[in-house]
DNA sequence: ATAAACTTGACAAAATTACTAGAGTATTAT
DNA sequence: ATAATACTCTAGTAATTTTGTCAAGTTTAT
């Protein structure tokens, strides 16, 4: 339950590879779609929608590519599944673009938030910068 | 991103509605589709998982219905969707189902292992207790 | 016996995901 | 200039998953 689709894990693996060239060697599409084994097309469109959301800056012609638009410290993880797959909303009914109408008097409502701002928040604090330092393993340990 | 399927919604509303008869007055599936509008039919699948996973005893004949096997304080949330949903699988490289053969050069690896670990944590900590008395205001008010 | 109520497995419509294809635009080295 | 490199964008589509429905049972209280 409560899977990840492929667009947003490809699309972390995607800048993590991106992040490697901060700041000023830009990455090629082909180049990630060799290191992550995703498919240059697929790649295409996923790294269009970082571009247009902000995150990286594309350089076109020979020798182009990606590179971040912000320091890797500056760039959560969160940030990144936000603009690929819109914000964390367990149910419907906590979807702003849904909503529900009974959502006063039903039970699960609050239950559903605080799981999804939990999410959201823990998605916050990591960066582009502890997939590069590899600090996650310490996180990790620390646990719950 | 990160939607959890409706069964596994509906799931905790049935069981929130099993709850309140908990421990002698068995609900009937019909009773649980009119008050949380959900068909009988689709309710019998989930009601039938739940069941199986020892989470509530069924009562046959006429006065029958379901009841609790353990008492709502002892029934986390996170139970209630292990056994509708499978585990916590933010991956399919977490899914234990699936696997992935690169596990180790894996820079997410870790993020999504530790994410997931979060979610579940939370999810256990959370009973059918706390959604019958209220208690879950209080939980988000501490936020994150 | 009879009706209430649960049990089970098969099946199908709908939605979402995970891509692929292909034509186009911009930039730069030579 | 021009060829080569590289990004840009829109559609379309096959596979998968989700979200149910249906119908024929079985069990039990009265
Ligand atoms: S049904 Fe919409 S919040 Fe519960
Ligand atoms: S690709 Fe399997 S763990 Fe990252």
């Amino acid at each position: 339950m409560l899977k990840l689709s492929t667009k947003g894990q490809y699309g972390v693996r995607a800048m993590f590879e991106v992040a490697k060239g901060y700041p000023d060697v830009p990455i090629t599409i082909k180049e990630i779609s060799k290191r992550q084994d995703v498919s240059v097309a697929y790649l295409e469109q996923i790294l269009n929608k970082l571009r247009k959301g902000g995150l990286i800056v594309s350089v076109k012609g020979p020798g182009g590519g990606y590179i971040l638009s912000r320091g890797p410290e500056a760039i959560s993880i969160g940030e990144i599944l936000l603009e690929l797959e819109g914000p964390v909303a367990i149910t419907a009914c906590q979807d702003p673009a849904s909503g529900c109408v009974r959502v006063d008097g039903c039970v699960t409502a609050l239950l559903w938030k605080a799981l999804g701002e939990k999410i959201e928040g823990f998605l916050r604090t990591i960066t582009l910068n502890d997939l590069l330092n590899g600090s996650l393993r310490e996180i990790t340990k620390v646990g719950a």
